[in-house]
DNA sequence: TGTACATCAGTGAACGCGCGTTCACTGATGTAC
DNA sequence: TGTACATCAGTGAACGCGCGTTCACTGATGTAC
């Protein structure tokens, strides 16, 4: 039966959401339309009233991730009062190593995203751009040389940590990468304030 | 009909051989059984002569993928006189980022491995093991502290870069990614002779 | 060394299954008068 | 404001397709005597 415009706007914003976490969490091929829609408590039947296609879904969850990411993780961008030692270390956090779902589509997709169509490589090349672009606020848009470069270099690093850390299931080596990274970070400070 | 032996082996050799390429460079959900062993020559019925699984074959695949760049990258390893710095220029070069199929497994698979079985897991797991004693070995075994978290850091941010300019299908950013990272490797060498 | 037979690598077709997508249908919502 | 009708969100079943895996069969290889 119809619904109302209301109605049908929240329900679409939903299955964005839900396929967001999902596509995350378990892998964008792992995750079916199907299992998609019954999170959000419907039948596949409905998806194609919202949505051309999987892939039409994948490009708009990877870039809802990537905007409700950015802004948590950058509350203040832009007033030059963030720190990029705090927001690396956030990034290695445990939390965020554990819950895929709702961290950073960039790492959890990082090996899918390049096999993916062109909608999805397009979506994934914008929220790395958007990544890049925070380590840019973070360090200060006039930042040049050598301090960008330690920035993104050190950005790298704590990618490259959690998502291998993620990979393995071997606690121990899981942890040993993050806090190499953490200690690393607090030792030799990567930005001047 | 009956095959020798050797040639049995070398069917065997061949099919791994095949996947391994194959599952770096399109992805292991993405690259069929039928896919390999059309690689190969042969139809897919006679792969289950050889393994037991689709999986057996991807464990397998990651760990020869493994063993090999590994004895590629570090022809001298614990005699010493291998450079990090070298190492790494090798791992982020141009070659290596546009031919994934005949590179490191760990970066190729880095986001897919952790969404895969047990035996896939524990390969990966393999795999990162053996890179992380490659930077062991490069930066001596003896390195402690300091020396060898630099290292490691090092190598996270290499592998970071090489998935991300992999992931994204701009030129540009693929190639300044990797670039920052070499520049920044020359800038303050990570480890001393 | 020669012979008879069991083994088994490879073929090609078939299997069940889950996937993305389509479709006829329902009935509440929105719109035109 | 009220009425008649077009719209369309959601259902549930069906579709074609490719997947991993199985199987009867073939004939060269390996083995036992």
């Amino acid at each position: 039966m119809r619904r109302s415009q209301e109605d049908t706007a929240a329900t679409r914003a939903r299955i964005v959401a839900a396929a967001s976490q999902l596509f995350r969490a378990r892998g964008i091929d792992a995750t079916s339309v199907a299992d998609v829609m019954s999170a959000v408590g419907l039948t596949v039947g409905g998806f194609y009233r919202h949505f051309d296609s999987k892939e039409a879904l994948v490009a708009e969850a990877i870039d809802n991730a990537s905007r409700e990411t950015t802004a948590r993780h950058l509350p203040s961008a832009g007033a030059g009062g963030a720190d990029l030692a705090a927001l690396l270390d956030t990034y290695l956090s445990d939390a965020h190593r554990r819950q895929p779902g709702h961290g950073c589509p960039v790492a959890a997709l990082c090996s899918e995203a390049g096999h993916a169509g062109k909608a999805t490589r397009k979506a994934f090349t914008g929220a790395l751009e958007r990544l890049l672009a925070s380590i840019g606020a973070v360090t200060g848009t006039r930042a040049k040389g050598h301090d960008r470069k330690a920035a993104l270099f050190a950005a790298f690093a704590a990618v490259g940590a959690l998502v291998l850390a993620r990979a393995t299931h071997d606690e121990s080596i899981a942890g040993e990468l993050l806090s190499v990274v953490r200690e690393r970070l607090l030792e030799a400070p990567t930005h001047r304030r």
